[in-house]
DNA sequence: ATAAATTAATTGACATATGCAACTAATTTT
DNA sequence: AAAATTAGTTGCATATGTCAATTAATTTAT
């Protein structure tokens, strides 16, 4: 069997050209290709109930908020249409993470309740995160994480903004 | 009609939180959802053939690379299954974007070649990417945006090793 | 008070994306 | 010549995403 180096691939990937000069989306997307990959990877093992990382970041968000949140809060959030949402929010509640509740004073809107286990499951799946991200920053140092993270919210207020 | 401000959402969205303990994809995802739709956008209004990002992302590194590629090499190239890859080229084929030319030598392998349209389409989409990316860096300093790309680089090779 | 408009959730249709496993055809190894 | 490998392909499943239409509840306008 003859190893074919050629086709030793991604690592040696873009590693010679101008990142200056790629599409943005493309070097950051390849860095959150990477990134989700292990993620991925790891809720898969270790987790008790995995979840694709949209369906974590719904829970995560409904999680956090201050307030009870109903779809159409959600969605726009997220800036996703509703009815990905309401999907996303359709597996959650089969695998008992969400509740819907009725509003009693206006039936139209369900308020999206999360549970026992879906806090314990976003929980684990935010100490795996939590992992992972300080293994990637290793090697950083406070000011350049700082840097970037102000250049991530720069760039995407200006996209908001066109 | 009552504007409720509370739905006025995506500006308020994670605005007073510690990003730093976020969720690293989830922050930087943000960012790109948002660039990825302004760019999204501009691709619809102002190219002739208005194709899908990853569709352009598989078009433009078929373009860049020094030699003439195969689906195999393609999909490792770019970290993804053989079928992904392969719909999307049939995608572009269609469009006549690229073909499929047989290997005289060993005819199992099927050179992916880009037509003069591709390269059209291609290079139009890397115009509008490029004004884009312009417009997202303004009111950031050389500096910042040097240490946002070594810590994207960063983070990516990071996450390859694990 | 009733009709019209608005709102929230849902559904259906359709496109894209991704991955796994099985299959075919061509080539290489044994 | 048989067995193993390789490249491309296809089918199936899941996830996501958008758009348009529908239903039910509520609010606004007349």
């Amino acid at each position: 069997m003859s190893i074919n180096l050629f086709y030793l691939c991604r690592q040696n990937n873009f590693k010679n050209m101008e990142q200056d000069n790629l599409p943005l989306g493309m070097v950051v997307g390849q860095m959150m290709k990477e990134m989700i990959n292990v993620l991925k990877k790891r809720d898969a093992e270790q987790a008790e109930v995995p979840l694709t990382i949209e369906q974590h970041a719904v829970l995560h968000i409904l999680n956090e908020r201050k307030s009870d949140v109903i779809l159409k809060e959600m969605s726009c959030v997220m800036g996703k249409n509703k009815s990905s949402i309401l999907r996303i929010i359709d597996v959650l509640e089969v695998k008992e993470l969400v509740r819907r509740a009725v509003d009693t004073k206006d039936r139209r809107k369900k308020y999206l309740m999360v549970t026992k286990k879906g806090k314990q499951v976003i929980e684990k799946f935010l100490k795996i995160e939590a992992e992972l991200r300080t293994e990637l920053k290793k090697g950083l140092t406070k000011k350049e994480i700082k840097i970037f993270y102000k250049v991530v919210n720069h760039i995407k207020m200006k996209a908001e903004q066109l």
